[in-house]
RNA sequence: GGCCCUAUCGUCUAGCCUGGUCUAGGACGCGUGCUUCUCAAGCACUAAACCCGGGUUCAAAUCCCGGUAGGGCCA
């Protein structure tokens, strides 16, 4: 390589390149992560590209979520697609007039030309490649046209395809993850970069900028390694220096393929709502395909850009595995501040209809997130978890409150005796609660010939009472929050049922 | 079909480069127990893997060769 074009890369520089015609996904999410992490352990720059060359299917509606979704991740960028740097502009939209410049000029030095076949042409062509055992590709035949039979065809308005020309020979490259990787160009045929001079097609673009913006680590999905020996030769053909690859593993469904809907979610956005924090997307997503190699399993982003070795990663796909997901938001979820936990909450209640403004102080709110939270896989979850404190009365099954055997009498009996020891209470706390409710239980299960340490014969049917669910947390912290008022409300109630 | 990539518990992985310390370690999940009115959380414990076949070597998960399987891309 050429000193300059060394000098070129000496800075590190990585870019991530979406294409707004859909939501961000995982696996696109999980390449700007390492893109990021790979910059930030390197001291180098990320930079955000938006490749919206395609304009019938990309919409500005899709950047807009792509920069909101990074955001919230905390993924944050140096360069682009808004944000100024001597490299822009960063949306390819607006950098069309740079393509147009390099495509002439592989046209004047007949490394690409003007390709006039039709698709049925090509179709048989490909047909007639199949049928005699042969890979298909391209065969050339607009290769060798004269000036005139192209400037003729021009004339005539015939639809045509700007082609590249693949030379024929073996494409050797360095891959940061996978080491050496040797591709036969000749097997590639001639590739169409563009459908005229101002619509250039990805694997032109790409070269083109990541070469003005200087990028020095390509790091991408694995499904873009076959296109490396196309854009490698690109390079060349337009004397650019050549970028340092890394292909990461892609990221699997269950049954191995490679992630897709219908198996689940694979919009960043969908997690969001769903109420995943993005701490436990960020850990997640790092540890499918890379690990620091200590038995440390738990990272924050600030962490991680400083223990991050991109030759620590994975060479194979590593399926998403929604449970550990699951687990490490679980994790993250009972690791936060009580007071930023409920903020975080309010949104689902509110949308639930459960919280109204002015109904419930901050405070008791807090102690309803709080007692609820050890059983929260997502955010989503406190609804179903904690909506009966919402509610004015509760609707269930009255066989709900039946312990084991007891009788509809028995049942009504126990909720009696908890109605008048909490009635009498003299200090509504939990502890005050608890040595009340124990010794009565001991005493009502004398009394019953119950099996004297099964405490559920006279706590059972009040927890339900309480929270109208067959499991909830106990009914001396529900009682606590719900105040004395509503708890011999709700037992009363629960007699009623019964009666 | 062609090219390329990959291969350790169900899953994510450590170990492989620099063979012996590997009766293969950790985590999620599963199971059991403790705690317990229920469900969680927490704690403890259990089960669970070197794709197959050759070779090299005193010794191979680790090196070499050949298969097989899965995946990606192109069409």
């Amino acid at each position: 390589m050429k000193k300059e074009k060394i000098e070129e890369i000496k800075k590190i520089r990585v870019r991530f390149a979406p294409s707004p015609t859909g939501p961000l996904h995982v696996g696109g999410s999980r390449t700007a992560l390492f893109n990021y992490l790979f910059a930030k352990k390197n001291k180098g720059k990320f930079i955000l590209r938006i490749e919206d060359t395609d304009i019938q299917r990309s919409e500005q509606k899709w950047t807009e979520e792509i920069i909101e979704e990074l955001k919230w991740l905390g993924i944050q960028w140096d360069e682009g697609p808004d944000i100024g740097g001597e490299f822009g502009p960063y949306k390819q939209s607006q950098r069309l007039d740079i393509y147009e410049k390099y495509l002439k000029q592989l046209l004047e030095e007949k490394k690409a030309y003007y390709c006039f076949c039709t698709e049925e042409e090509l179709e048989d062509k490909r047909q007639e490649q199949m049928d005699r055992g042969l890979a298909p590709k391209y065969d050339g035949t607009c290769a060798h046209l004269s000036d005139d039979e192209i400037q003729k065809k021009i004339n005539n308005k015939q639809q045509s395809v700007i082609r590249f020309k693949i030379e024929n020979k073996k494409i050797k490259f360095n891959d940061l993850i996978r080491g050496d990787v040797e591709f036969d160009a000749g097997l590639l045929g001639d590739i169409v970069i563009a459908k005229n001079l101002t619509t250039p097609l990805y694997h032109f673009v790409v070269v083109v900028d990541d070469y003005l913006m200087k990028i020095s680590h390509v790091i991408r999905g694995e499904e873009h390694l076959p296109n490396t020996p196309r854009h490698i030769l690109l390079q060349r053909a337009l004397d650019f220096y050549q970028p340092i690859y890394a292909h990461l593993p892609l990221m699997l469904n269950a049954d191995r393929s490679k992630l897709s809907k219908r198996q689940g979610d694979v919009a960043l956005s969908d997690y969001h709502k769903h109420g995943y924090l993005p701490e436990a997307i960020i850990n997640f997503m790092v540890l499918l395909g890379w690990n620091p190699g200590t038995e440390k399993e738990i990272f924050t982003l600030s962490q991680l850009a400083k223990e991050f070795s991109i030759e620590k990663v994975q060479k194979a796909g590593a399926v998403f595995n929604i449970q550990r997901l699951d687990f490490l938001n679980g994790f993250y979820i009972r690791e936060k501040p009580i007071e930023k936990l409920t903020e975080l909450c309010m949104p689902y209640l509110k949308e639930a209809g459960l919280l109204v403004i002015g109904q419930m102080t901050q405070s008791k709110l807090q102690e309803v997130v709080e007692i609820s939270k050890t059983r929260m896989k997502k955010l989503s979850d406190i609804v179903e978890l904690s909506d009966f404190f919402f509610k004015d009365k509760l609707q269930f099954d009255k066989e709900l409150l039946r312990w084991q055997k007891m009788g509809d009498n028995e049942v009504k009996e126990a909720l009696m005796m908890a109605e008048k020891i909490l009635s009498e209470i003299k200090k509504w706390d939990i502890k005050q609660m608890e040595t009340e409710m124990f010794s009565a239980s001991e005493k009502f299960n004398l009394e019953k010939g119950y099996p004297e340490k099964n405490k559920g014969y006279l706590l059972w049917p009040l927890r339900v009472a309480l929270s109208g669910k067959n499991m909830s947390p106990s009914p001396f912290e529900i009682a606590n929050i719900l105040g004395k008022e509503k708890t011999l409300k709700r037992i009363e109630n629960a007699i009623k049922l019964l009666a």
